[in-house]
DNA sequence: ACTAGTGTATTAATGACATATAACACTAAT
DNA sequence: ATTAGTGTTATATGTCATTAATACACTAGT
């Protein structure tokens, strides 16, 4: 996995791993790959993989069982879901709005941006 | 001024005086604060403030003339409108469609979001 | 009991960042 | 000439975040 270098790795994987609750990938009590294999995946130190399950473990999003591995946790996807739309609306689209009055971008433009983007990425199943 | 703590404070200085370029308050020619004023306005150390402007010079967005100050370059307003709107429309604006995927919300949505933002903040004079 | 796979904990290495100092050089005003 | 204000350069220091290395402990299956 590639990472980009403005953000720590930890933080990456930890927006990976939300991701794909969102997506529907991993459901209740499904089992995360483990710290060592996400590791060889990623290219990644396991104590760094370790790092973005703490994370996790401590929000409730995933539990542990020792010497077994990690699980997403029961109300995991509402959880996540709920964080994300909160940090959505109060943190990122204030900045997007605030930009586009910098830049003198108008709604239209943006629906304009936005149907093109729609148009471009047409390789949505949200669940495989 | 208060920083946020996930950005090097120097990026935040950066930022702050490409807005203000934005937004007009500093055009070209303009003196823009000087290191040590800046950096005690700012309370923050005269060597991050030059950090900041040492990057603004080389993308030559301010210019220096020794032993007097710093200076908006000709084209400044400009290039930092490219810049930005090249920032906007290749990294921020692909986040945000895809984190709206992500969370179901669709155009209309966003719009409803985006006229509430509008009303709320209704203190926009652009330049003053 | 053994083994392979899991997580846990401690410590070390590295690098970015911010700060503190200080000495220096240039410019404008007096 | 002097002074006050500017930028320039260099060095040292401390702190912190991040990542890595390593040794340890638990669990399940055989």
């Amino acid at each position: 996995m590639k990472f980009k270098n403005d953000r720590p790795i930890y933080i990456q994987i930890e927006k990976f791993i939300r991701e794909n609750i969102l997506k529907g990938k991993w459901g209740s009590d499904d089992r995360v790959p483990s710290i060592r294999e996400l590791a060889v995946d990623m290219e990644v130190n396991p104590n760094t993989v370790m790092r973005a399950y703490s994370e996790l473990q401590d929000q409730d999003i995933i539990y542990n069982k020792r010497g077994i591995g990690y699980f997403i946790n029961e109300n995991a996807r509402k959880k996540v879901m709920q964080q994300s739309k909160k940090n959505f609306l109060q943190k990122q689209l204030p900045q997007v709005f605030n930009q586009m009055e910098l830049l003198n971008i108008n709604f239209n433009e943006l629906e304009e941006y936005y149907r093109e983007y729609e148009t471009k990425g047409e390789d949505n199943e949200t669940i495989k």
